[in-house]
RNA sequence: GGUGAGGUGGAUGAGUGGCUGAAAUCAACGGUUUGCUAAACCGUCGUACGGGUAAUAGCCUGUACCGAGGGUUCGAAUCCCUCCCUCACCGCCA
């Protein structure tokens, strides 16, 4: 959510803004100046309607105690008259304001100063690559062969179950997925990130207090018995644990981590690009969530991107990060970087990681503030970041390692899997 | 799922339909006293949205908010209805 204000003062440095996001209804910016001004104007004109008949009720409690009961019987009738008026001018306030967060809640984040200019993902700039390409044997094939190959995870049977893009892990395909996610949790906790177990539903104030209603809504799975919303991301509960919190200064920066369960309905993908582990429905993922003050949140940015960074060369992966030109961020962010791995099999990239600051545009939307030194209370920052999603590391680790009778892993994996390679 | 109790400011906890935006205590903050600490004493101490003035500090002022939403009333924390949540016990259960 979009600062009022902002938007009052500098209408003009919104729409710059908005533009550069590629967002299209640029209008919307007047349309709640507009509003807010009509917003105000009612609110005065109710305000000074109910201040009238509360001096008047107040009155007639003296008049009664007076016993002057002709006085106060014709002061009942004029606030008879204003309750017409009350009435009124509380359901026009109440529909202007309506409108005015209608709107509002529509217009995603304005991008941060270094978010290059673009509308595709071919736009987006390459901070820094990583790691080197490995060189692959003839015979070499996809991950999806692999995964057959060495019996680690059941598709089909996954599809029985519940449908495509729900993986059964077994085997060895199952207890990768515990070494990974544990040894990424340890090194996130290292690092001084908490470590949480989140809810994976969540309600509604939860999903619009990250972001994800009205925007994404459809990429949720719904339970309406129950309305509560499958996490598309441990972003969202553990976030959400800061939700109408007034924190203390001191209390900055919190780091946390998580791991969880993803679920996302991925309406309308199809074609090669989400065969196998690209695309699924049901994935496992690791975050990093900090929360912090206004004034750092850049530079907190800065090293959950080294952090990471680290975390994908201890994988022995090649890698690289990419700054996300305006048209191809999220709705909430303010600026992001993605990670992605290179699949030598497929002989193209696969994104791992994206981490963002959404500024204050979250902690708006939950209302997550905390008290200066000097006794103001203001809004927060929150950044997130995957730390990392498992799926496509799986699929690039089996295809860049595979090396006839077997697969390697990384020697940072070597205890956790409790074996140095997959056969 | 059933029954009972309850949801009041940072915390504990009063509150008879008007004098309660809300007692009291604690915590916190500022100050006095003090060699330092403690104690004592004095003061401050909710949020949101508006308006005025002013230097985006501050000050003055209006409205709303005592779990949420409705209702009764000239007037509701207080009465009525619906919903949500918490706790306890029972039932079911990994």
């Amino acid at each position: 959510m979009l600062d009022i204000k902002l938007i009052r003062e500098n209408p003009a440095f919104v729409k710059e803004r908005l533009a550069h996001k590629q967002f299209k209804q640029i209008e919307f910016v007047d349309e709640i100046s507009v509003l807010d001004t009509e917003r105000r104007r009612l609110q005065q004109e109710l305000d000074t309607v109910l201040n009238q008949s509360n001096l008047a009720a107040k009155a007639i409690g003296g008049l009664m105690k007076e016993g002057k009961k002709e006085e106060a019987e014709a002061k009942k009738a004029e606030v008879g008259v204003m309750k017409e008026k009350e009435k009124e001018l509380k359901e026009k306030l109440t529909a202007v304001e309506q409108q005015q967060s209608d709107i509002a809640i529509q217009l995603p984040n304005l991008p941060a100063a270094a978010v290059p200019a673009g509308n595709s993902p071919e736009q987006n700039e390459v901070v820094r690559e990583g790691g080197i390409k490995p060189t692959l044997p003839a015979d070499a094939v996809p991950h999806w062969d692999l995964i057959k190959k060495f019996d680690l995870i059941d598709f089909e049977t996954g599809a029985k179950i519940t449908g495509s893009g729900f993986p059964l892990y077994k085997g060895k395909g199952a207890k990768l997925q515990r070494a990974l996610s544990s040894y990424f949790l340890d090194f996130n906790t290292a690092a001084g990130y908490t470590e949480y177990i989140p809810p994976y539903m969540v309600n509604a104030d939860s999903a619009y207090g990250t972001g994800q209603i009205p925007d994404k809504e459809g990429q949720m799975y719904f339970m309406p018995a129950d309305e509560l919303y499958m996490i598309p991301t441990a972003e969202v509960p553990v976030t959400n644990i800061y939700r109408d919190v007034v924190l203390k200064e001191s209390d900055l920066p919190i780091k946390m981590t998580a791991f969880s369960q993803c679920f996302r309905r991925e309406a309308g993908s199809f074609g090669a690009n989400v065969r196998g582990l690209n695309r699924v429905h049901q994935f496992e993922k690791v975050e990093i969530i900090q929360i912090a003050h206004p004034d750092k949140s850049h530079q907190l940015l800065d090293e959950m991107v080294a952090h990471v960074e680290r975390l994908v060369q201890s994988l022995e992966l090649p890698y690289r990060i990419l700054r996300l030109c305006g048209g191809d961020m999220g709705f909430a962010s303010a600026i992001t970087y993605d990670f992605e791995v290179w699949s030598a099999a497929q002989q193209r990239w696969l994104e791992v990681s994206s981490v963002s600051n959404f500024e204050s545009f979250q902690a708006n939307r939950m209302k997550c503030r905390f008290k200066s030194e000097g006794g103001k209370t203001q809004v927060v920052h929150t950044l997130n970041g995957s730390s990392l999603a498992l799926p496509r590391i799986v699929a690039a680790l089996l295809e860049n390692n595979q090396a006839g009778q077997g697969i390697h892993l990384p020697k940072v994996l070597h205890s956790y899997f409790g074996s140095p390679f997959i056969d």
